[in-house]
DNA sequence: CTACTGACTAATG
DNA sequence: ACATTAGCCAGTA
């Protein structure tokens, strides 16, 4: 059993940590996350794919205020919940007003 | 050790 | 707007 480790490491509660960390209604990029944890996009959406479950991974979207195509129906489900706005497309999130910046540097 | 994969990002055509 | 390429970090085989 020790052959896959299937449990999160240091870097992956650094992630969860940070994700837990954005309020209702504001959404920030993976970019931002890896930022704050100090690690690699690919690292934050790896970690959320694996242990996402116990925080609001649906705050979490791309650079370009996308969330992934597989994830965007239940992301814009909790998004519009919480009152994200979004652009007229309807497409993507309106990063500018809902862009959260806090982290680990505030 | 190397190679492949992935809920990414940015640049280029 | 879309497709492709390169760079990036960590995990798994």
């Amino acid at each position: 059993m020790a052959t896959t480790a299937g449990l999160p490491g240091p870097r992956d509660e650094a992630v969860l940590d940070a994700v837990a960390t954005i309020p209702s209604g504001r959404v920030a990029t993976y970019g931002m996350v890896a930022d704050w944890v100090g690690t690699g996009p690919r690292q934050v959406g790896r970690t959320l794919s694996r242990f996402g479950g116990g925080v609001p991974w649906w705050r979490v979207v791309r650079a370009d205020g996308t969330p992934p195509p597989a994830l965007a129906a239940d992301a814009w489900a909790h998004l519009v919940g919480e009152g994200v706005a979004r652009t007229r497309s309807g497409t993507r999130v309106d990063l500018a007003p809902a862009a959260w910046h806090g982290g680990a540097a505030r």
